[in-house]
DNA sequence: AACTATTTATAAGA
DNA sequence: TTCTTATAAATAGTT
């Protein structure tokens, strides 16, 4: 239909293609609304161009899933279901997984030991032995460079007395040399400052 | 097109209707087989009569699976049903669980510690501390009650040595009471038999 | 996107 | 259902 008579292959030209895509994808779709009016029937209609665009038609008494879903009764093809049940399987494993691990921390928190037998339970003895000195060397080492982080601190500020008595020496004010006086006259000579830092971890927000 | 012009309405006469949807539905699926053909294009295309029968055309090239999967791709429209969708997401969560408690156990395993901060290195390692001491204590009870048991078997072997004794007496065997020379008698009576049962656990196979 | 000569689809009839 | 055929509709090539 049209001026010449064409033969059904493939159209090298691609923008010829595309225009008769254009035409002929207008006409299926009215002929498929057409069928739906006409004869009462349910119709999907997908089409991919050779450029994956997409377009469909469904009739409108229904929807393409619905359409899919009787689709599928009817033919018996599981579209779904196979994917569907492997999902099941997997989350199914996972579960059990997640049971297995919820049990195993239990039992690293020294309940349900029930069901554990002597070997298993001398294995999570020593387990848990093993992991308890690798913490509290880890704890240690932490507390270790806490206390060197303090002493340094301490020394700075000696040496920042130091320098305050000396230039207080100089400036020939009536300093005794006490603890509580020289604090005040810290203050009085930088204002609020703290002479230590009080805070361990100045930037970890969630200490307690 | 045809004899006469007609109003694309519902056809009231039902045989005219199912001859219509035979012939407008051969028509329909030319239309989609030229178009997969001229245009390069992929098609799936789905009629179900008034009468509920099932026709379908797919271009050959894939499957109607292949293009709903694509439509579903495409359009983002969750064709597998809330169902589905509700159990994609528990799956997320439970694979996320998973995670966190994988973490938990090699934290309580002493590795993955650096990013656990100081007070909760501190509740780790008392935590541990403490499910150690249950365990241990556990251990403790068990091989206690091990023990008890062994000691009644002993008793139990006593009394049968000395029902052996008296039986040898009363035989007047010429046994010196001697243990070596007890034991041998005792498997010279019993056969293979074991004086004390050696397996802890008798009944566990995995027993190391 | 519009036009139109032609082909194609199909309604009605057999 | 299938065939026939007059006619409506679709569309290929063109503008």
């Amino acid at each position: 239909m049209g001026r010449g008579k064409i033969e059904i292959r493939r159209i090298e030209s691609t923008t010829n293609r595309q225009v008769t895509f254009s035409k002929r994808r207008a006409g299926i779709i009215k002929k498929a609304k057409e069928l739906t009016v006409l004869c009462d029937a349910h119709v999907s209609l997908i089409l991919f161009s050779s450029t994956n665009k997409l377009f469909e038609y469904c009739s409108p008494t229904t929807t393409t899933k619905k359409i899919i879903d009787r689709y599928q009764q009817v033919t018996a093809t599981n579209l779904w279901d196979s994917h569907y049940e492997s999902m099941q399987k997997e989350f199914n494993k996972l579960k059990e997984k997640n049971e297995r691990l919820r049990r195993s921390i239990r039992q690293r928190n020294g309940e349900d030991l029930d069901m554990l037998n002597h070997s298993e339970l001398c294995g999570l003895e020593q387990n848990l032995s093993e992991a308890l000195k690798k913490i509290r060397s880890v704890l240690d080492n932490k507390i270790k460079r806490q206390i060197d982080t303090y002493r340094k601190k301490i020394k700075a500020a000696d040496s920042i007395r130091n320098i305050g008595f000396m230039e207080l020496q100089e400036l020939n004010c009536s300093f005794d040399g006490s603890e509580e006086n020289y604090e005040s006259m810290l203050v009085m000579r930088n204002g609020n400052a703290q002479p230590f830092p009080i805070s361990v971890q100045p930037n970890h927000p969630n200490l307690h």
